[in-house]
DNA sequence: TGTACATCAGTGAACGCGCGTTCACTGATGTAC
DNA sequence: TGTACATCAGTGAACGCGCGTTCACTGATGTAC
């Protein structure tokens, strides 16, 4: 039976936002419209009275993700407190909630152009914010540090070894944290 | 009608190659038995009298992908060679016949145990592989690089904008190549 | 404010499709003598 | 070496399944007066 406009509206909100979980933890692909809908508690049917098709809601759940979790998001003052988080287990361990970048990136070949135009803008918020965060690195360190960490978050995922797993993590985050302070030291003699 | 004992063997063969570049290509759910068999020439139903379901011939194909494109493969004798190959735009055009850490690491979390080690397995040689062209370099170096270079080529593929695209593969290599360069300096004074 | 009607969000069955897998069949290969 | 038979690699149709999508239907919500 018809709803009321809010009930509506939060449908669709609901909607998104399962979708943005669902497709960064199983891939946009593996995650199909009835397992979104089944998130709401309801049936699989009512989903095009929302979106016109499966890809639209994808290209909205990619933007939701990076909107709400891309590493230009988040309460980070500093590059350091960026490596820590982004590196650690709980984003390993959570990539439903996590940035959009490791967990959608080999999806991306199968995209329509505007998921991948959001990813692209994703990728260049995320330089964006570590220029702000480290002014004085070079360029090139920080497009080398966003490499390393979406690197490091998608093989320490992907491994079947725990031992394994936390050293990969563990190491780039020593690295680049040294690498970053090095650079603000340099910066500051 | 049946084949000679050599025609056999040079099926199953050509199956796993193909499956392996497919694999890589397309993504293991996203490329089918149908899709690898054609690729012989030959229809689906003759996959079975080969391997006993999909899941085995995407171990074998993994196998198969770290045997003969893995980065611990391959004739470079420095780890700044095996930067500038990896980083290089015919890697990323060509993940087919590239390294498969990139290409297959968000496929992992829906793979059997198998396939997962034999990935496991391949993270091992790498870093092996880097110890032994870069044994001056500190550990968590290795393991920073390795997932800059997998993390560089991945968003390098998803990235819908060439420019963008090369930025990163480029500043990656200049990063890492600076890198090991002043460590062999380092342990050279 | 109350009534009559149009709208439309969600249900659940159905569609065509491609998937992994099975199977009866074919006929060349391999084996037994 | 030659003959008779068993084996089995590959074909192509079929299976059950889940996918994205469509649709007739329901009944509460929204609108017109």
């Amino acid at each position: 039976m018809r709803r009321s406009r809010e009930e509506t509206a939060r449908t669709r909100t609901a909607a998104v936002q399962a979708a943005s979980r669902l497709f960064r933890e199983r891939g946009i692909d593996a995650a199909s419209v009835n397992d979104v809908m089944a998130e709401l508690g309801m049936t699989g049917g009512g989903f095009y009275r929302h979106f016109e098709s499966k890809e639209a809601l994808a290209a909205e759940a990619c933007s939701e993700a990076f909107a709400k979790s891309g590493l230009a998001r988040g309460p980070a003052n500093s590059a350091e407190q960026v490596v820590r988080g982004y590196l650690s287990k709980a984003h390993r361990d959570a990539p439903g909630a996590g940035c959009p970048l490791p967990a959608l990136a080999s999806d991306m070949a199968r995209q329509t152009h505007a998921v991948r135009r959001t990813y692209s803008d994703g990728v260049r918020s995320a330089l964006a914010r570590l220029e702000q965060l480290a002014p004085s690195t070079p360029s090139a360190t920080r497009h080398a540090l966003l490499a390393g960490l979406v690197g490091a978050l998608a093989i320490a995922r992907a491994v079947d070894d725990d031992e394994l797993s936390s050293a990969i993590l563990r190491a780039s985050r020593e690295f680049w944290i040294r690498v970053l302070t090095r650079k603000r030291e340099v910066s500051r003699s």
